[in-house]
DNA sequence: CTCCCGCTTG
DNA sequence: CAAGCTGGAG
């Protein structure tokens, strides 16, 4: 597995002993103190090599950034460097069509991030001369960009100790300094992620307690439930997730298609088959021209003003 | 069944 | 606030 499981025996014992200061004394001076020495301390042993860990450029931060959000490491991996080749800089990127850009996409889930990291990339050459704001609020106007993918961005591509939170930074913080507490809220979590946080490198500093967190789920059931905003997603087969997945690609494949193609491909009544085309069509996905549907790249009548 | 380097909309 | 969004791996 990962690194010696002696060595994770002593990582684990020093976190007993944050715990253990923390239940005497809560999160004091000295329980952030050793809580910043455990973590300094497992990323000294080999953390994990990403290809977004190599490079401070902003637009490939911001790239890998959106690419993460509620998806796999190990999935990510594949595209990123395909995504990268063929939108080598913002400009690029805003200036491909939404087409090629779903096709890259492709397999990643939640296709609504590919479609509002496009209109990001055309917000970002249109309104700030091409260049990614390196302001938190600043990045949040952006499409598809929230409270942790600009704080990464930040922090990652700019060095800003901006107050990052994401699911392996809320491990860390709830099972270390928040062992016995229940329906946590966030702004506590986001309390001690700014107290903790090591403001002379931030980038490494999120790095390691990503890798910590990551760590610490695979051996210990997830801390996570017991913050607030956690919920237990529904089953994803014969969702409507799915069918949106599946009609998208069909689309993408077919070029141009009919509701009633559609049916007939996914083995759905017309009526369901025109739902989802709409729906899809509203969020910019695709547009309807003359009773048919493709994806809503530019040209042809699609896009006007 | 669970989770994944969350965001947007109602 | 809650709900929906993708798809796969464990």
């Amino acid at each position: 597995m990962t690194g010696s499981d002696e060595l994770w025996a002593d990582t684990e014992r020093a976190i007993e002993d944050v715990r253990t200061v923390v239940a005497a004394e809560g999160v004091s001076g000295r329980a952030v103190e050793r809580f910043r020495a455990v973590v300094f301390s497992y990323h000294a042993t080999p953390g994990r090599t990403m290809p977004w860990r190599e490079t401070c450029d902003p637009y490939e931060v911001l790239v890998s950034e959106v690419m993460l959000q509620q998806t796999q490491v190990a999935r990510v991996m594949e595209r990123y460097p395909r995504f990268l080749d063929a939108f080598f800089d913002v400009g690029a990127l805003a200036r491909a069509p939404l087409s090629e850009v779903l096709g890259l996409w492709r397999g990643l889930g939640y296709n609504r991030r590919a479609v509002a990291l496009h209109a990001a990339a055309a917000a970002i050459v249109d309104d700030h001369g091409g260049r990614i704001p390196d302001d938190v609020d600043v990045l949040q106007q952006l499409p598809g960009v929230g409270p942790a993918t600009a704080a990464g961005v930040a922090a990652f591509a700019y060095g800003r100790p901006s107050v990052y939170v994401e699911t392996n930074v809320r491990t860390v913080v709830l099972h270390c300094l928040m062992p016995d507490a229940t329906d946590v809220p966030e702004t506590r979590v986001r309390e001690l992620v700014a107290l903790t946080l090591d403001e002379r490198d931030p980038r490494t500093w999120y790095y390691a307690l990503m890798d910590l967190g990551a760590e610490l789920k695979r051996r210990h059931p997830n801390p996570s439930r017991r913050s607030r905003g956690h919920r237990a997603q529904g089953p994803f087969e014969g969702s409507n997730r799915q069918l949106r997945g599946r009609t998208l690609r069909a689309v993408l494949d077919g070029g141009v298609l009919t509701p009633d193609e559609l049916a007939g491909r996914l083995s759905v009544t017309e009526i369901e088959a025109v739902r989802v085309l709409s729906e899809l069509a509203g969020e910019g996905f695709i547009v309807e021209e003359e009773g048919s549907y493709r994806v809503a790249d530019r040209g042809r009548g699609a896009t006007r003003g």
